[in-house]
RNA sequence: GUCCCCAUCGUCUAGCCGGCCCAGGACGCGGCCCUUUCAAGGCUGAAACACGGGUUCGAAUCCCGUUGGGGACGCCA
């Protein structure tokens, strides 16, 4: 029988969910759906001191987002709950009692004073740090330790190796020599990062354990353990970490890592997702996937062992090619608030029809590359005062250009119909006859109707404008001085 | 200091069980076309196999070393 495969995503609730635990999740989501498995969401709040529930929502929010369900987990539940660890420490204390039991485990009570002094003396002497077991001795007998607390080690043997067989990285060997006695439960009974990991991996039936590099060096621990419990490892695959520009971990000072910053900043979940994605993983040349693509075609073979540096500029472009598809009821409902924002008046907003708000989003939607800047840059379309760039004003609005934008209202007033198409033809009409290129009329009037040197084109704009409104609008730069 | 991971254009990457690669795609950058501006789109240009040894008729591809980068060494996760 083939069993299902079962695999987690286990953030600690200590901040926002940032874009590395993003693509990890992603992963992890992608491999389970791929492989018609199930994917958990695991909550690691064994810190009491940094967890926060805030945090626990903003990470279910970034996820929720991103489009990532979980099957089993918080507010789901599930057969193996309950899914956050600290509910669950009477496990962890009755797996300990039975490694103290069976000997492969022992008291230990130095004082984290006492082990801080000795780190940074082997530190100081150029020796490796690694616990020096003296307290093997006392086993599970806490006879005589009077009220010192005390906490739990994993008896580690010093001879032999442990191999990862790592599903991206290949085989990867540690030297059981090279590790020491670690902390399984600290003496406030707690268990620490490795202990809870892996009883959870086992009581909730983890095949696959994908998580970023930086854990390699804890996996021979955990190994170690499965171990000692004489339970079967999971596969690994441990992903190439996600850098900054200067290649060091990113953080804040590289830009934005929150994953809900690039919700407020206008990006698509899908983009992000499909941005985040391409970060350490391919499918031969193609870059843009939906959603369907990604996990038809996702496979953890294929994921690369290089760290990637996270390129905001990609991201920004990835965002545009997908606004440029987004449905206009869609774009519309994440416009509303944004235009708002940008100063658009509620009432307008409420007095203009759903359709008429869709033909400005569709206006600009090809153009921008984030719902944001969409916003501030259809603004001007709206009733109200608009900013005028006053450099751009100068150097288009010469008087000329005022002379021909003032003889050609008239012109436009006496159209009979007023539309894209009739002004157009008509601009046309005048240009020639003129003897002049379309762009020195429709250039006047663009920076008249917007303020700006750039827009879509002005003859849909005036047609969405309305006649009185864009006629208003140029009458203002025909009033102004020069 | 010890252990571990990684190494193709500025960036993301294809290729990596050797010849199809004087290395392909994408972002960004330059040019041209299209064009009412700006985008979008089309065409196009510059841009990389870290270095040194092997193995081989032949290496980006295999092996070793060097260098460089990253990670871990907590009663954090």
């Amino acid at each position: 029988m083939v069993s299902t495969v079962r695999v987690r995503f286990a953030p600690s609730p200590t901040g926002y969910l940032h874009v590395g635990g993003a693509r990890t999740a992603l992963y992890n989501w992608l491999f389970a759906r791929h492989e018609n498995g199930v994917f958990i969401l695991r909550i690691e709040d064994t810190d009491v001191e940094r967890s926060t529930d805030e945090s626990v929502t903003t990470i279910l929010e970034s996820l929720r987002w991103l489009g990532l369900d979980w099957d089993e987990g918080p507010e789901v539940g599930g057969p193996a709950g309950p899914y956050r660890q600290a509910e669950r420490l009477t496990l962890y204390q009755e797996h300990a009692r039975k490694l103290l039991d069976d000997g492969k485990a022992y008291y230990c009570t130095c004082t984290p004073e006492e082990l801080e002094a000795r780190r940074k003396a082997a530190l100081a002497a150029g020796t490796s740090p690694r616990y020096d077991g003296r307290c093997r001795k006392r086993g599970n007998d806490l006879s005589g330790v009077g009220g010192r607390g005390a906490a739990v080690r994993l008896l580690v043997r010093d001879e032999g190796s442990i191999e990862i067989a790592d599903l991206v990285h290949g085989p990867i060997r540690f030297e059981r020599a090279d590790l020491d006695d670690f902390i399984l439960l600290r003496s406030d009974g707690m268990p620490t990062y490795n202990f809870a990991v892996v009883i959870d991996d086992v009581l909730m039936d983890i095949t696959h354990v994908i998580r970023g590099d930086d854990h390699i060096s804890n996996t021979p621990r955990q190994i170690m353990l499965y171990e000692a419990m004489g339970l079967p490892v999971p596969h690994f695959a441990h992903i190439p970490m996600i850098l900054g520009s200067d290649r060091s971990r990113l953080s804040k000072r590289h830009g934005a890592t929150s994953v809900l910053a690039y919700q407020q900043m206008g990006y698509l979940p899908e983009a992000v997702v499909n941005y985040l994605v391409r970060l350490g993983w391919s499918h031969g040349d193609q870059e843009i996937f939906s959603q369907e693509e990604l996990v038809k075609h996702f496979s953890i073979e294929k994921v690369g062992k290089t760290p990637a540096v996270f390129d905001p500029v990609k991201l920004e472009w990835l965002n545009g090619q997908y606004i440029k598809h987004v449905a206009p009821d869609r774009l519309t409902a994440l416009l509303r608030p944004l235009w708002e924002a940008a100063g658009v008046s509620q009432q307008e907003l409420f007095q203009r029809d759903e359709a008429w708000l869709h033909r400005v989003a569709c206006l600009f939607q090809e153009r921008a590359r984030t719902v944001t800047e969409l916003a501030s840059s259809s603004r001007f379309v709206f009733d109200g005062k608009i900013e005028r760039d006053k450099a751009v004003a100068l150097k288009v609005l010469s008087s000329e250009a005022k002379a021909r934008l003032r003889a050609l209202l008239p012109e436009i007033e006496a159209l009979p119909t007023f539309t894209a198409a009739t002004l157009e033809s008509l601009f046309r009409m005048r240009a020639e006859a003129l003897g002049l290129k379309l762009v020195d009329l429709a250039q006047p009037f663009r920076v008249g109707l917007s303020g700006k040197s750039v827009s879509p084109p002005i003859f849909p704009i005036m047609e969405l404008m309305g006649w009185e409104a864009a006629r208003r609008r140029v009458e203002e730069v025909l009033e102004e001085e020069g």
